[in-house]
DNA sequence: CATGAATGAGCATTCATTCAT
DNA sequence: GATGAATGAATGCTCATTCAT
């Protein structure tokens, strides 16, 4: 995955207690930048986090900006590969859109604050990483769409679904979660996967 | 409505021409808080967006912090006054549902960049000034989520629904427009609004 | 006295109305120099003492140095004339010391913030004009020690005296007054200067 | 004697590193602020006298005005305590208020920018603290005003004296030596001193 | 006569980054 | 392996000053 680092002394035992605290740092990294955000958080701050010095976080990570670039990273991780097992997977289109917004949803479960800082600070990232994500994400989306315009040909969603708007809308609300995941009582990513998939899926209204 | 002003000389002709100018520094500053968000702007960046230097922005709006509160406050504006119409208004709860989704996408048309930091940069408010615009927030909130538990309750929509979470599914949904209005092609506000209310109202399947 | 006028529009009767203000002006700039510092004063709160717009000072003073100037040469005036007159007109050398002090200290009393600001921010004029003033105040000096010097002379005052450092120490003792005047309640000039001057011409011991 | 620090990472052989620098730091600022006055005196100043650039000066003090709080704190330190111990030793009260006069004016000669820059700039303090520093100062006053006012009592100075006037007039005095200390010459603290007490102690008369 | 509007230089402060040790 | 110390560029903001109207 491409796991870029700073300065990485060769070796394998010493190098498991480098990699350790690279990955204490890139997640102190996403911790702050999800809560403050990319450029109100100072590199001050993440190192405050784990009780260091500033300046020792760059013998880990060459740059704010490359701590930037591993968060988002690890914040896309999974999104593609497990949407396209769950399209070439059974069941019907209803079941998987069902399958993919839970599989969307549970990232936030575990990887909350990169998820976070990967939607919210992307866009602050330099153009050639930028673009290079943005290419993930749209690969991602059509991957979704396809779901749905499948969904429709196959006669199974109504016909004349705009399946681009469909998609952008499900995919927004799903990452709405993100902003009151841990702060909403009760909303557990499954409850919240099923309550949304119930009201995408089959509508608010009585039948 | 409250646009306080840094320092308004009394008067009213020639105070026409400094609410002028003062609203479109506070419209550049809309503009640049929406796309590199509050931290990322420098005030000038704002500056240069009306072609003056950096410093004379200062005689029209006392601190960066006051231009992101007046954004804010238009941000925001109208949505609940709008919302309160819409409820006490006639029509079944779909339609009030419907006509609710439209209203609240309206403002990304009008107040694109407004709207946008309001989003995206209400956080970084000073606390008095947050808290007050966090309750509004809330009472929308809750305004909305009466329309559809009402709904509930009225037998129109599905028992058992969790009115909290379809507010903030549908609301995020909304919410999500402000991402890629503009860039996608064709999706015009009003199109927005009746495919997701048809999409959250009656479900993506066919019948 | 060559107080500098900005933009002297000549005439006679308008003059006078013009002058009037100009007088306010320094008037207003002497109380904010005295109360917060000539360089912790800004140009608005001369402007807002008089209600007036900050820009309408120049029209005149020239500039915030100018004005300074022009407090100072008031903080200073007489000082030199009156000292001149008490050491040509008759009497003892203790009563001419008595009456140098009372003369020294009547200014506090009628052009208070003048004189402060002259003792406290006379070092931040332009080289040229501080050096003009430093001469008057060094010959001023000398006449005061000269009156000590006479005394000594004279068999008045105690042989051995440091006539330079006595000087000093009273005319010190005198400018204090500045700090405190008008705060220490009871305390007017008169019986300040009577005061300091039985303390220094008779000492403070019991006979 | 509370003299904070910026960030003092713990320990203790480097540690004294970090202070010798800090130290040069505030004594640096004690002598701009001495010659130029608080808001005369930027950091760039400070940190020119020292060959360093403007922004580490941040990483020894956090602000300017943190600066002006030690500097001063360093400024009035010891005042109360000597002369506390003076009045609680022997000898008559003329040669209590004789060494008090020697007490208050020795710092001159020590640390001739600190008490300069406490006399000159305490004002533009914050509040909290100036109030703190007040307290001092009132408490120092009253101090030796007791000494003259007992000394009255004694019989010892003069009946009818009025023990403030006299301490003000003493103290400004003495304070005035702080303008001109290091200029005049040949005037050493103890020559000074002397003079002084002889002045205001005997008077300047012949007996 | 005075002002409204703007400027440009300077200021205190922050911050990502570097590097000798 | 990590840090203490420093830097330099940028940032938000203030302020004396100018000038057309």
């Amino acid at each position: 995955m491409m796991r870029a680092r700073a300065k990485n002394p060769a070796g394998s035992a010493k190098d498991e207690k480098y990699r350790r605290r690279h990955d204490e740092i890139i997640d102190a990294a996403a911790a702050v930048f999800a809560r403050k955000g990319y450029h109100g958080a100072s590199t001050k701050d993440v190192a405050d986090r784990l009780g260091i010095r500033q300046g020792s976080i760059y013998y880990y990570v060459p740059s704010k900006e490359a701590a930037l670039e591993q968060v988002c990273l690890i914040g896309v991780e999974g999104f593609l590969r497990r949407l396209t097992a769950i399209r070439a997977g059974g069941g019907s289109y209803t079941e998987k859109v069902r399958a993919a917004m839970l599989a969307h949803l549970e990232p936030t479960r575990d990887r909350h604050d990169y998820v976070r800082t990967f939607l919210g600070s992307r866009h602050h990232l330099p153009p050639a990483i930028r673009r290079n994500i943005a290419r993930l994400t749209r690969d991602y989306e059509r991957l979704f769409e396809s779901l749905i315009s499948e969904g429709v040909a196959a006669g199974e969603f109504r016909a004349g679904l705009d399946s681009r708007l469909a998609t952008l809308g499900i995919l927004g609300m799903c990452n709405a979660a993100l902003t009151w995941y841990g702060i909403e009582e009760g909303a557990t990513i499954e409850r919240i996967a099923a309550e949304f998939a119930d009201m995408v899926l089959d509508g608010l209204k009585q039948r």
